[in-house]
DNA sequence: AGGATGGCATAACACCGTTACCCCACGGAA
DNA sequence: TTCCGTGGGGTAACGGTGTTATGCCATCCT
C-alpha cells in the first residue's frame, strides 16, 4: 500500500522509516533517497514536511529528550534523595542502551558532520537536566551533599553518568572493564564527590540498584 | 609556487592544509576537492598519500593523541600525586582548547558521519590515559585514594575531565557557569569521589593551578 | 460545481568520496 | 649521456549525497 498523497499520517511515516534506518545502519545510512525509498515517497516528502534532513534529524533528538524525560520521571522521590539521585543515573544509561539510535543523534552529532543541534536543542537538553537539578536540591537539603549550586552538581551528576555511558557505547571498556560494574563505581564515585559520606553512598547506590531493578527489569 | 610531483612533502601539505580546513569550518568542510583546491594538488593526491578521506582524517587523529601525550608528559611528577593528577586534568582541557580541530576529530566522530576510528585508534586513545593510570597508582600509594585498580580510577577521571570539556566545547555551559570555574569544582569532586579528604583535595587543586600556569601560561 | 491551496513527484543542480586510466617526472642501469 | 621502468599524481568519470524549481492534482472551501 502506498502512501497517499497530502496524508498527516506521512510525518509519522518518515519519522519511523528514519528511526529504522538509523537503528539499522548508523546515522551514517540516513539519507533522502533510501527515506524516499523505505516509505514509497519521494524525497520532497523530507522537505515539506521537514525543512531539511537536519529538519527530521532534529525531530528525532527532540523525541529522543521527551522520552528520557518521560523516563526520568518515573523515578520516585523517597526519603533517600541519593539513592534517588543514583535512580536516574541508572535510567539515563537504560534510555541509552534501549534507545541508541536517538541518543547517537542527541550527543553524537553535536559539533560533527552534517547534523547539527540549534541552540534551541541544547535548551531543551538543559531542561531535560531540570529533574536532576530538583533531586541535587533534596541531597543538599538533606545534608547528603555539601551545600553548593545545585545546577553545578546537576551537571558533575550528568558528566559522569554521561561519560560512562559514552564510554560503553563507543567499546572503550574492554575486558575485565563493563559497563554494568563501571556504573555501580562511578554512580558512588559522584555522590562521594559531592559530599556524600562513602558507606552511606555505597548503601544508596546498592538499594537504587534493586528499586531501579523491580521497575526496569534486570540490567542490560 | 604549486608543489611539485612526487615530492614527499606532499604529505605534509596535505595534511596541514586539512588541518586549516578543519580549524576553519569544522570538520564538515574537510573534502577531497577542498584540499585539493587548497594545496593546487589533484583529489589523488589524498588518494595515493593517505588511502582515502577517512586515512587522513585518521592520521589527524593520531597526530592529536601524539601531541596530548607530549603534553601531558611535561607535568612534573611531585610528593603530592593529587595535585600531580590535577595538573593532568588542566593540560586534558588546555590540549583541547588550543588544538580544538584535532579534538573534534578525535572524540566528535567516534560514532557519527563519514570518519570512523578503527578499533587500533581506540587503543592508541587507551594508551594516552596509561599516564593517568600511573598518576592513579601514586595516588593510591600514597593514601590519598581509596585502594583500587588504577586503571578504573583513571577511567573516572578522564571521563569527569572529557565531559567538562565537551561540555564546554558543545557550548552547553551558559552563565553564570563558565569552563574555569567549573573545572575548578570538578577536579575538587574528582578527587573527593576517589577517596581524598575534601580540605586536601582543595588545596592540591589550588596548588595545581598555579603549577599550571606558570607551565602554560594564564588561562583561556 | 468550480476555483484556490498546497503537498508531493519529477528532474535537475552542485557537491561529495572514490577509482580507472594515462601521462610524465624521476631514479637507476647501461 | 641516454634509455627505460616505476609510480606519484592529473583527468574525468561513476554513483552517491542534500537541495530545489517546476508543475501536477487531490483535497478543501466557496
Amino acid at each position: 500500500m502506498s502512501p497517499r498523497r497530502q496524508d498527516p499520517s506521512n510525518r509519522v511515516t518518515l519519522l519511523n522509516a528514519a528511526a529504522r534506518l538509523i537503528a539499522m545502519g548508523g546515522p551514517q545510512s540516513l539519507s533522502a533517497r533510501r527515506l524516499a525509498a523505505a516509505t514509497g515517497m519521494s524525497t520532497m516528502a523530507v522537505y515539506t514536511n521537514f525543512g531539511s534532513m537536519n529538519g527530521i534529524v532534529r525531530e528525532i533528538a527532540r523525541d529522543g529528550f521527551k522520552r528520557l524525560e518521560r523516563l526520568l520521571m518515573l523515578a520516585e522521590q523517597t526519603d533517600d534523595p541519593v539513592a534517588d539521585m543514583a535512580v536516574l543515573g541508572r535510567i539515563y544509561r537504560y534510555n541509552a542502551m534501549t534507545n541508541g539510535h536517538a541518543f547517537e543523534v542527541m550527543f553524537g552529532s553535536s559539533n560533527l558532520a552534517g547534523f547539527a543541534l540549534t541552540e534551541e536543542d541544547r535548551q531543551h537538553g538543559r531542561y531535560t537536566l531540570s529533574m536532576v537539578v530538583e533531586c541535587a536540591q533534596r541531597c543538599v537539603a538533606a545534608s547528603r551533599f555539601t551545600p553548593d549550586d545545585p545546577v553545578l552538581i546537576a551537571h558533575h551528576m550528568w558528566i559522569g553518568v554521561h561519560g560512562t555511558t559514552m564510554l560503553e557505547l563507543g567499546r572503550y571498556l574492554v575486558p575485565p572493564y563493563d559497563g554494568n560494574g563501571f556504573l555501580e563505581q562511578q554512580l558512588t564515585s559522584l555522590m562521594v564527590g559531592a559530599g556524600d559520606e562513602r558507606a552511606r553512598a555505597q548503601e544508596s547506590v546498592a538499594a537504587s540498584l534493586s528499586r531501579f531493578v523491580s521497575n526496569f527489569g534486570p540490567a542490560m
